[in-house]
DNA sequence: CTAGCTGCAAAATATTTGCGCGAGC
DNA sequence: GCTCGCGCAAATATTTTGCAGCTAG
């Protein structure tokens, strides 16, 4: 039984343009955007186009195979672990780390019958400064 | 005793168009997109440019009158309310509510000494479907 | 006069899409 | 042959910026 009214059911080949990209977010531990697994992507295979990058995080988000990140900021990135986890962002230069927290799972549990929505899921992501921003930053407050 | 390093002395005017963002802002209780505040906006200040909604909303949100809302999604929303609490937005039309559900004060300190970062804050965002898109949805998977 | 603000338009940024070609089944 | 995926370029969407003129103090 599949679901229906939803394409899931699209042929898809693992090409190698797909599997490279697949390949570099999985090696790296950090949270790279579109451009950067392009640049990276690009010393493996130096014709692929951006917009082929942006197509196969797609098709490999729809996989589940990685995931998008939800949060904010103007660029989406992704991540090559496709598990449920947190993550911590510097407010300064746009660093994203793992946020070592448990999920809190029962937290969707608060909303029911508060809320009119049909509760899908949550997301919490932590803001702060980044070891070297966070440098920079004190060194600023203190000379200034 | 001023913070150091920043711009926090600047003059700033409650123009016109400042006042009328502001007002439009607080008036509604959605959380409305540059583009959508500019079209309210423009019913009162009809020669005001997009450009000027945009400054003024940075403005509004350095003078802690409004805040800007840290979600996932391609465009920045604004809350006319500038206390801190969470929200929750529908995946399928972008509309964001306020979350029923108080602050959690005290999970920032599950982070100290597990992370490298200088923590500053946290976002909770809630993900689901509004009653219009929920009944839209359910009624698809029922007849699909 | 000066600093801040405005409207307008162009630029910058990030992402999506149309198109024609090529490869695999 | 048909479908899917590709590279390329153009289009789209959103936000920022340069500029010259205006206004309040």
């Amino acid at each position: 039984m599949e679901i229906k009214g939803v394409a899931c059911v699209k042929k898809m080949r693992m090409t190698p343009q797909r599997r490279v990209i697949l390949e570099e977010l999985r090696r790296v531990n950090d949270h790279p955007a579109a451009d950067e697994i392009y640049r990276r992507v690009r010393k493996r295979l130096p014709k692929i186009s951006l917009g082929t990058v942006y197509r196969n995080l797609e098709v490999l988000c729809e996989l589940g195979e990685i995931q998008r990140l939800e949060l904010s900021g103007s660029t989406k990135r992704y991540d090559g672990v496709p598990n449920k986890h947190y993550h911590i962002r510097c407010v300064e230069c746009g660093r994203v780390d793992d946020a070592p927290i448990a999920p809190l799972n029962q937290i969707e549990d608060d909303l029911y019958g508060t809320t009119v929505y049909e509760i899908i899921g949550h997301n919490l992501e932590f803001t702060g400064l980044c070891p070297q921003c966070s440098r920079l930053h004190g060194a600023r407050q203190e000379a200034g």
